[in-house]
DNA sequence: ACGTCGTTGGAAAGCGTTTGCCCGATACGG
DNA sequence: CCGTATCGGGCAAACGCTTTCCAACGACGT
């Protein structure tokens, strides 16, 4: 089961054996290669990947890491990364930060020591710590030298490829269809400060406002965390003292999902009393009730070309591609009553 | 950066370094032990742990594998399982079978090729499928044979321990529930014969409804994909002739939610006209409107319980953990009216 | 004082590949 | 007909670690 069996069975040295079954850039006389795929067929041979991985300073594992796996935004970028890895042939290693850049860090170390082919690095940088992400750009560039490619579903910004989600041209289009349907006070659910999705879709919602004539006095901002109880919490507050607003923004659709539970709770009527919106369009979360107007954002699509980038052997130097994204106005907008 | 390099730099032999850093049960005397320790750690030393796999038979790798890791019962599963992979550093690699018994072999083939400590194999048996299943078994006892150690999360019958979620106690007690609640005539909407979780439930459902003394003849089982497009194919065939039944028990969650989507739109009200149960708890769907009663598993736990099963040095046979679930009444279901 | 045994360091043989290098053979030009 | 490329096979040296085996040494019993 070893080449060295094969290579005796074929009557040619381990060398030949070797070059023959992976088309080295040595060519092997037509009769000896077929020997050595017979025997190598015979034997029921499957090289050893562990081996081939030391030798070639290179293995068939591509890293993929996330903030949380149990979170649909990223299992189901996760899917279309893995449909690739599968395709190709390789294994996909999976890790999770917890959102926690040291553990970001930490998870790329092991993978270029794993000497993972290539790595998708998926979730948005934290803005505020410059420190840590200086830490994992030098990371990345340790991966990179070591002949790993990267490519990242986030801001610019990290040495590697980059898979940008429109987030700031989706939430400009988003606010721009809100302010359309009559919506001039909204409030907005977004994360914590440090948050890069979060900031840009905010940024791009004020954008679209303003670009609608809109005053974007009337827009008014609240920060929680970037999860479903975030938006529950907020939405809650909100309803405490609601003022004049007509639509609630939540900047993610877990968030929104949260925000419609609230809001149900507390007797007001969705889009009756106030629209909500949310953002990423998640698979799972297209039955819920009312259905939630959103930015679409394709997500396996997005795991899809992020894994297919970082695979690709480059030529020249790192791509931005920026996916584009579509508003779907659904049951939970509609126009300010009155 | 290599042991050679601390060896020296300790002024000790390869063996030595190596022993003094990963314990072996040779004992190495205190004084060269600290001096190796010493050097390691000035030189920044980090094992590679690919060559270390290959000179031990196994590597720090622990495979998971699930049938789709989208789906958030799967996902929910994964990120419990990374938990304790995370904890004890190892790498967690994930393959993706799409139901696919074939594929389910060949990632098993690939974990053992790539010496993986262990495995978590994830997702109902196909039932119908007897000569696929032996191939299966058969890769896994070789991957034990190899070392590894294997932790099914599924129906007992494979070699390895077995995290069994109580499938058909879980449907019985809520059949039991249902039954006390007044209904009578439910349609159960099941997945394909062959699919084992789905014959669990629905057995177990038929078993709570005699149980309860209910006749069970009032129960009608439509077959359908195990998809939320199954549900909701299920439900719309339903809605076209519903007869007397007052309750809809789908096999899953995500089967309920296509199920609630079909009723919603035809104007059938749930829980009035007809209540709907589902099975699993998953907790992206728990604002589900109405809120979905259903059979609540700990999925996290259950990865989690499977891989630790699975990395445990096991004095002795092959364990099966049967993990109770608990039924949760919400707001989807009600007494039959009038 | 001598044999025996337990302890511990080191040399070296793996683990299963890939690949640099040498060398013989064949082809080709002069 | 000889010299020089060119082609293609094989030997052996990596790759970075673990582990077996041997030898040296001190302790201990008699």
């Amino acid at each position: 089961m070893t080449l060295a069996d094969v290579a005796r069975r074929a009557d040619v040295s381990l060398a030949t054996a070797s070059r023959a079954l992976n088309g080295s850039a040595r060519v092997v006389r037509a009769d000896l290669a077929e020997r050595v795929a017979a025997a190598a067929a015979e034997l029921g041979y499957v090289p050893d990947p562990v081996a081939q991985s030391l030798a070639r300073k290179s293995s068939n594992l591509v890293g993929l890491v996330v903030h949380d796996i149990a979170d649909p935004f990223f299992s189901s970028i996760a899917a279309g990364a893995m449909r690739v890895a599968e395709e190709k042939d390789l294994v996909l290693t999976l890790g999770a930060t917890g959102r926690d850049p040291d553990r970001a860090i930490a998870l790329v170390a092991a993978m270029r020591l794993q000497r993972a082919r290539a790595l998708v690095l998926v979730g948005s940088r934290l803005t505020g710590d410059d420190e840590a992400e200086e830490r994992l750009a030098e990371e990345l560039r340790r991966f990179a030298a070591d002949g790993g490619r990267v490519c990242a579903v986030r801001q610019p910004g990290l040495p590697g490829d980059v898979v940008q989600p429109d987030n700031r041209g989706g939430a400009r289009q988003l606010a721009t269809a809100l302010a359309q349907l009559g919506h001039r006070r909204v409030a907005v659910l977004a994360g914590p400060e440090g948050v890069a999705t979060s900031q840009e879709r905010v940024e791009g919602f004020c954008e679209g406002f303003a670009a609608a004539g809109v005053d974007t006095s009337g827009v008014r901002l609240l920060r929680t965390a970037f999860t479903r109880d975030g938006g529950y919490a907020a939405a809650a507050e909100l309803a405490r003292d609601p003022g004049d607003v007509t639509c609630v923004f939540a900047v993610s659709d877990v968030m929104a999902m949260g925000t419609l539970a609230a809001l149900r709770e507390r007797g007001v009527r969705v889009p009756e009393d106030v629209s909500v919106a949310g953002f990423d369009d998640i698979p799972t979360l297209r039955d819920a009730v009312p259905a939630l107007s959103t930015v679409r954002l394709p997500l396996e699509e997005i795991g899809e070309l992020a894994a297919r980038m970082a695979l690709e052997e480059t030529p020249g130097d790192e791509r931005l591609v920026v996916v584009p994204t579509e508003v779907v106005l659904r049951a939970s907008t509609a126009p300010p009553r009155g």
